[in-house]
Parts: structure tokens; C-alpha cells; sequence
DNA sequence: TATTTTTGATAAGGCAACTTCACAGCCTGG
DNA sequence: CCAGGCTGTGAAGTTGCCTTATCAAAAATA
């Protein structure tokens, strides 16, 4: 997959150098020379990640971040500088960055790092694996998923209601199907035994219906 | 479950009588004279099914509907008229009426419909029953669930390719694994024998990651 | 107090999912 | 033209899910 890099360096010896070797990389980058340049492109085209220059004439490289994580709110941001110190680094990460470059750095580094900061800001799987596995078995099952949607309609139930509702005719099958539910933590039972949705089942629910909007 | 009425009948006798009766089979019922307080009452509080009266003095009952559905989209209705044509059936049921019933009717078979109503008017899952089947076993499997968020971040790819970034050593296995998705309506091959995400799948990976909202 | 209903657990067998192994045709590159 | 890589299928064995049968404790009702 080829990254779409946003550059902003007001060298002009630099960028050049920057875009030639990102290119060999195998990236798209689109070179600016200033930060108010580069957020004119971003809000022409969608990146990946944006490589800043710390001190441009007009907005600073800090300054961009705001604007550019508001046009764009998963792109990756590195600061690069060739006075580093440690006010000027904490400011840049706490303004936003995801990392921080003091010059002159390492070209076949400065790629890795483009690319370990797009894949940390690649959205996570909500759920952990196992509860995956677990919720996605539950809902394999057509039995399991009737238990959930009649919860949604009834919010609170009773085991052999719900067992009926469902039209299992067999409650020992229906238990292992109510035990397979709770384990994949969608249900929960109160202390009168009574079943209800999790919160995590709600939104599972939620998604399994096509529900009108308002 | 309890289900909420509000009824809008201005005859005093009648909205009497069939307020009881809703209540004695177990409804809570809003009962108003009017159109205009059947409103009011809907801006203040939920129902589950209306039931008006098509001529009124004020708004008429097929009137209402739109400023009944514009409060709360998914209330059911049901119109009732002592003079019914085909066309006044025609015209309510056009104007979004669920249902159209002609005075007398049973107080029973009106309970009835009200419930039949109201479970019309519930949303739908938005799977066939069959299709749900095969998407979660799909999706209750490791593997094949990583195969599907690398098909996020990279949106097309061969086979091998794929096989390598999911880590699976056995080819004939990730076979299966991505066999068991084509079935599932997840991924699809184009003429390149190149995977990529069907829309289905990128609805359910939408929902699988937890993505940043702008 | 006795009976019925509700809720729950375990074991065993059948069936399906998954893994492993063997094999093969097609495509690409040298 | 040949070798290597890619893509694919089927059979057999292993593992796990689901159903059925049996049993039982607790709670509710008459």
C-alpha cells in the first residue's frame, strides 16, 4: 500500500531531499513549503501522515497541528527540527504529535518512522480477541441472536419467558444457548435472575437491526 | 412489555370505553379529544402505537400523522372512522396509516391489532437469518478476522500476499479460511484473483474498529 | 405441606469446523 | 523451456459445537 505523506519544509535543498527519498520508498508525498501551503492540500486530498518542519516563516509546524488534525483527524503528524530541545519536543507532543525529529536524521529511519506512525493511528479492533471470538460465536448461532432480540423488545426477561418467546421447546438447550450468551458478556441476569442486555449487547444489537433514524 | 397508547377520540363515550378495554389487556393509554392534544402529549412523551379517529373537530386524524411520525418515527398508527369509503381508506394508509379499521369494531381484535401493529413497526434485523449464519461463524474465527482489517488498511490484495500478513504458515489453510469469507459475502475476488471488501464488509469492519469520529 | 414450575448442571453422541497432508494446474521470471 | 511461486481442491483426522437425555435444587403456588 503506497502512504500518502504531506511534507512541509521551507528549505528548498531539504525538500527536495525529503520528497526524492520518501518517493524511493515507494510514498506519495506531496511537498509544500510552507504550513499554510500544506493545509491547502489537505483540504484538497486525504494523507497519512504529515512530516512538518518545526520553523517555517508563518505558521509553525506546531501551530499546523491543530488545523490539520481538525481537516483530518486520523493522520499521523511528525515534527522535524534542527534546534531540538526538550520545551520545544514536550510542546510538540503535547500539541498533538505523534513523534518528534531532531535534524539531520537518517532517511531509511525517517521512512520507518512514517510508517510506525500511520500504523499506530490505524484504527484498533474494539474488541480484544478473545472477546471476539466469543461474541462473534455467540451470535453464529440463530437461537442466541432470537434471545438478544427479544431482549431489545422486552429489556428485561425472565428465563422461561424468554425461553418461549424464542420457541426453543427443550429449556436444558435454551440454558446452553443463555450460558454461551453470558460468557460472551452481550447478557447479564440480576439478582431476581432476571436477563437483560449488557451494554456491549445493546450496541451489538443496535448494529444487528436496521433501526429508523429520527 | 407494556405497550403505550395514545388514543384521540372525541366522542366521551367512546374514548371511554376503549380506553378500558386497552387498559384492561394490559396497555398504558394517553387518552385525548383532540388531534391537537393527542400532539402535545406525543411532544412529551413516547408511544408505541397511535390510535386516532379520522374526522375531528380541528385536525383530522390522517392530519396528524405526518406531525406524529416527524415526532417519533417509529410510532405505529391506526385510523378509525364511523364512515369509511375506499377512499378515505386509501388516502390515510397513503398518508402513512398502518392500518385502517371501521367503527364498530371488537375491542379484542382492536387489542389485537394494536399489538400487530406495534411488532410491524419494530425494527428488523437487518441480516436474513441465513446470511447472519455465515457472517458471524465467519467472523468467530481469528484469522479470518485479521485477514479482513488487512484488507482495510491496504484495500486490495493477492492472496499470498495476504496470507504472509496474516501470519499463516499453511496456504491450503488460509484457503479455507478465505473461502469460508467468500461464502460468507464479506470479500469478494476481482478478475486479477485480487481480494478486496464487498460493501457488507465494510460496513461490518466499520463496526468492528473502533475508528475516530471527526 | 405437597405439587408444580423454574432454573441449572453434566455426560454422551452426532455433526460441523478446522487443520494437516497430498497433489496439481496456471502464471511468472530467469 | 524450466523452475519457482501462486492459487486451488479434496480427503482424512482432530477438535469443538450443539443436541439430547438424565438428573436435581430452589422457588412459587395451591
Amino acid at each position: 500500500m503506497s502512504l500518502n505523506i504531506l511534507l512541509a519544509e521551507d528549505d528548498l535543498e531539504l525538500r527536495l531531499t525529503l520528497e526524492e527519498a520518501l518517493t524511493l520508498e515507494g510514498m506519495q508525498v506531496c511537498a509544500c513549503d510552507s504550513a499554510e501551503s500544506a493545509l491547502d492540500a489537505a483540504e484538497q486530498e486525504g494523507f497519512d501522515v504529515a512530516i512538518l518542519d518545526l520553523v517555517m516563516p508563518g505558521l509553525s509546524g506546531v501551530e499546523a497541528i491543530a488545523n490539520l488534525r481538525r481537516l483530518q483527524p486520523g493522520m499521523g503528524v511528525i515534527i522535524t527540527t534542527a534546534f531540538a530541545t526538550v520545551d520545544t519536543a514536550v510542546d510538540a507532543m503535547k500539541k498533538g504529535a505523534d513523534e518528534f525529529l531532531a535534524k539531520p536524521f537518517n532517511l531509511t529511519a525517517l521512512a520507518t518512522t512514517v510508517r510506525r506512525v500511520n500504523a499506530e493511528r490505524q484504527p484498533q479492533p474494539k474488541l480484544a480477541d478473545e472477546t471476539a471470538d466469543k461474541v462473534f460465536s455467540a451470535l453464529s448461532n440463530p437461537i442466541r441472536r432470537q434471545a438478544l432480540l427479544q431482549l431489545v423488545r422486552h429489556r428485561q426477561l425472565r428465563f422461561m419467558d424468554l425461553c418461549r418467546l424464542v420457541g426453543v421447546e427443550d429449556h436444558t438447550k435454551f440454558n446452553f444457548h443463555m450460558r454461551q450468551l453470558k460468557q460472551s458478556g452481550l447478557i447479564q441476569q440480576n439478582v431476581n435472575k432476571v436477563y437483560f442486555l449488557t451494554t456491549e449487547g445493546q450496541q451489538m444489537c443496535h448494529f444487528l437491526l436496521q433501526e429508523e433514524v429520527d
